[in-house]
RNA sequence: GUGAGCGUAGCUCAGCUGGUGGUAGCACCGGGUUGUGGCCUCGGCGGUCGUGGGUUCAAGUCCCAUCGCUCACCCCA
């Protein structure tokens, strides 16, 4: 048996690869509109810094990290997610010294030890936004409409629900509540909200369980918790989207995943990946900066989006035809005399710009325009040792067929320059 | 970590209650067209039936184990 790849480890291969460069210059492209400027973070970080971050209790750092002890016997962990290794990055290089409110993304793998499912791999692809140092509800409706902005771009259906989980004035009287509420059911839950009501008591509420749904009809919500700050704030979130009209619900048991959040969060739904639903999430994080060490009121916020999901929501929403790969030009030389010619015309016309497929070997006309052809050459240029003996080449138009000569004499420069004017002639 | 389903050619699969693995489709290579692609047609290449054991006269098929994949739970983008 051959070495196969690692479980929840895969290979992207050229085909797919189209559509992940699309997704990622479509998002790249909406970024920078807003104002965004790429960081580039290590994958590799002291295992501290996510347990710090993420939270000790989580799953994500109880059983889920690459972690590892490198040759000098630190602790050291490939990065989970995306928010730790940035905000480390920001408070390392006092980068909240140089700019009062930093806009930034990056794109990279994450790593996570779960058990491979449709949409869930354990190195997985995210391209991730955050903004720090202003926690205005104007931005968390910015940030969030950028999110809308690129599914519209990359033209995928996906709904979006908002939350608050409060602030650490609020959301501990709530939690009490919540779990009061629990535990005085707790014959009619299932095991895993029994656990959960211990263990991070809000996940409760997106218990899979129908049975368990019906007993929360009833719950505390955390929106009738809100402090006052975070009532307004949520309030004024609100009305700035219905200003841009982006199409939200209000979903008050959407819970995050991390210890971090605070405050609005957000998720990007979908139906059509299986159990996986959330295609981008995020929210706000406002103590966290300070949390890991950096200066005191550096408010936060956030989001990552699954590009392993997007990809897979794009190939069956929007199919990929039109991202099939081409090729300006095939060179098909006839015979060594031919090839011999036409091997530095090809590197010259490359130079310059154009995209040129050719076979090196020089096999038959027809095998060679059979690779101009699944190339999806725009043109053949068809040089046989008739054409040579005049001093010519046939360019030919692969879809109307119409095939004109070509002056091969002269300098080469120019002679480039009359294959690409012809080229470009007949776009 | 838990559960279920599935492993036959590069890919998609057929193979019934065990009885010689398929002219199967796609892809690839070549011929029909001495130098012209897609369509058509003919031919060719291609297999430790995931692996190991067991039952049997006989196992792709039944049993056990193991590895892998997939989906779901958990959790999460």
């Amino acid at each position: 048996m051959s070495i196969q790849a690692l479980k929840g480890f895969k290979d992207i291969l050229p085909d797919e690869v189209l559509l992940w460069q699309h997704v990622e210059a479509t998002a790249r492209n909406i970024f920078h509109r807003f104002g965004f400027a790429e960081i580039k973070v290590p994958i590799l970080e002291k295992t501290e810094l996510f347990a710090r971050s993420i939270g000790e209790a989580t799953d994500i750092v109880e059983k889920e990290m690459y972690s590892f002890s490198d040759r000098n016997g630190d602790s050291v962990t490939m990065r989970p997610e995306g928010t730790a290794s940035v905000l480390r990055a920001f408070i390392e290089h006092g980068l909240a010294a140089k700019l009062p409110v930093q806009r930034l993304y990056t794109v990279g793998p994450m790593f996570r030890h779960e058990r491979p499912q449709k949409g869930r791999l354990r190195q997985f692809h995210q391209m991730s936004v955050e903004v720090l140092g202003l926690d205005h509800p104007r931005l968390d409706a910015e940030v969030i409409a950028m999110a809308w902005l690129i599914m519209e771009e990359l033209g995928l259906s996906v709904s979006l629900q908002i939350n608050s989980l409060g602030c650490p004035a609020c959301r501990p009287a709530y939690k009490e509540a919540l779990v009061a509420f629990v535990s005085a059911r707790q014959g009619q839950v299932c095991e895993d909200c029994q656990r959960r009501s211990v263990s991070n008591p809000l996940r409760v509420l997106d218990c899979k369980s129908s049975h368990c749904q019906e007993q929360y009809k009833e719950a505390p919500l955390i929106l009738d918790h809100l402090c006052q700050h975070c009532a307004d704030h949520f309030a004024k979130t609100r009305a700035s989207l219905d200003q841009l009209g982006i199409p939200y619900g209000v979903n008050a048991f959407m819970v995050r995943g991390l210890d971090y959040y605070t405050r609005t969060t957000f998720e990007l739904l979908t139906d059509a990946l299986g159990a996986q639903a959330a295609v981008g999430a995020g929210g706000r994080y406002d103590g966290l900066v300070e949390q890991l060490g950096g200066p005191k009121n550096t408010p936060g916020i956030g989001f990552a989006m699954g590009m392993e999901r997007l990809v897979l929501l794009l190939a069956q929403q929007n199919g990929a035809e039109a991202l099939a790969a081409k090729t300006d030009l095939f060179v098909a030389a006839l015979g060594e005399a031919a090839v011999q010619a036409a091997f530095p015309l090809i590197h010259l016309l490359r130079r310059q710009g154009l995209q040129v497929a050719t076979d090196l070997e020089g096999k038959s006309l027809k095998s060679q325009m059979k690779q101009a052809d699944r190339a999806k050459a725009r043109f053949t240029l068809i040089l046989g040792e008739e054409e040579l003996s005049k001093g010519e080449a046939v360019l030919r138009d692969m879809a109307s067929k119409e095939q004109q000569p070509v002056r091969l004499v002269g300098e080469p420069e120019a002679v480039c320059a009359l294959l690409a004017a012809a080229i470009s002639g007949n776009e």
